[in-house]
DNA sequence: CCCCAGGCGACTC
DNA sequence: GAGTCGCATGGG
């Protein structure tokens, strides 16, 4: 399944898809380059992913850590087959059979969907980007990575504003002092998913969606549910109408259990592509 | 010009 | 507890 070469690793086993993992909104931090490789910025780490059609290629001078991001000692065939039982639910992991939950790290990915509340993704990126190249270490192939906590917490208000932020800003600045300041990030893979998202919501531009997201792709908790616009559009369009956003995320961690936040992706991927296909 | 984007916080009742 | 509103900025 993972075999080490010279430049990396390859990967030969099933679920894998790098744009479907890229496309469907849990990390921003990626771009495509000149041969059409999906490139990853995790932290200060990097990975450039060839996708052939029977294995994975990921040139990477840091196996390991992007073995674990990729979560590839999850079994996703048999996610699929327990949350495939109805029609919609086929069909969105037909269609995005290739997504995993990447393996974010935690205040990257916090940071990272403050900056995602009522915005759309290539903006986010823009954002994201301009972090990098203002404050992350500039890594051996001339990428920038993800800024320290330490630099971000240094920072003023207007900084982040100068950088697009928008009202964002100031809720950025406040969050990544008081991690900077606090063992919050040490304590919360500890508590269970309930105390996590109340200590999590009590972080300045952290509302119950983003605090879901941050459990999810920063703490691996695949028990929630993230309920957005485009989950909201599937919620109409296949189950009922109206609803606040906390009754749908009930009602689908309900439905998936254990494993919601991965059926969450898919219906995610799949609403979203549709949505923007016929936009075209 | 418009509406929308992986919402949040403050305020109201 | 539920409903409204302002918030910055850019994509389409």
């Amino acid at each position: 399944m993972i075999q080490p070469t010279e430049k990396g690793f390859i990967y030969t086993g099933k679920n894998f898809d790098i744009a479907q993992i890229c496309k469907c909104g849990q990390m921003f931090n990626f771009f495509v380059n000149q041969k059409g490789n999906y490139c990853i910025i995790s932290g200060q780490e990097f990975a450039e992913v060839e996708q052939k059609s029977n294995s994975i290629h990921i040139l990477t001078s840091n196996p390991s850590y992007f073995v674990n991001y990729f979560d590839l000692q999850t079994n996703y065939e048999e996610i699929i087959k327990a949350v495939s039982f109805n029609d919609i639910m086929l069909k969105a992991t037909y269609y995005g059979g290739g997504i995993r939950i990447v393996r974010q790290q935690l205040y990257e990915t916090i940071v990272s969907f403050i900056i995602s509340a009522c915005n759309n993704i290539k903006r986010i990126q823009g954002i994201i980007k301009r972090l990098c190249v203002n404050l992350g270490e500039r890594l051996q192939n001339g990428e920038y990575g993800f800024p320290t906590l330490k630099s971000l917490a240094e920072k003023d208000e207007n900084f982040f504003c100068n950088i697009g932020c928008g009202y964002r800003a100031k809720y950025l600045q406040e969050t990544c002092k008081v991690l900077y300041s606090t063992d919050i990030l040490q304590k919360l893979p500890t508590l269970n998913t309930i105390d996590a998202r109340k200590l999590l919501t009590s972080l300045s531009g952290v509302g119950n969606k983003v605090a879901d997201c941050i459990l999810l792709f920063g703490l691996q908790r695949t028990d929630v549910f993230p309920t957005d616009t485009w989950i909201k559009k599937v919620y109409h369009l296949h189950f009922e109408n109206g609803h606040s956003d906390e009754k749908i995320s009930d009602f689908f961690v309900d439905l998936f259990g254990r494993h919601s936040g991965v059926a969450q992706q898919y219906l995610f991927y799949y609403q979203r592509e549709e949505s923007l296909k016929k936009n075209k």
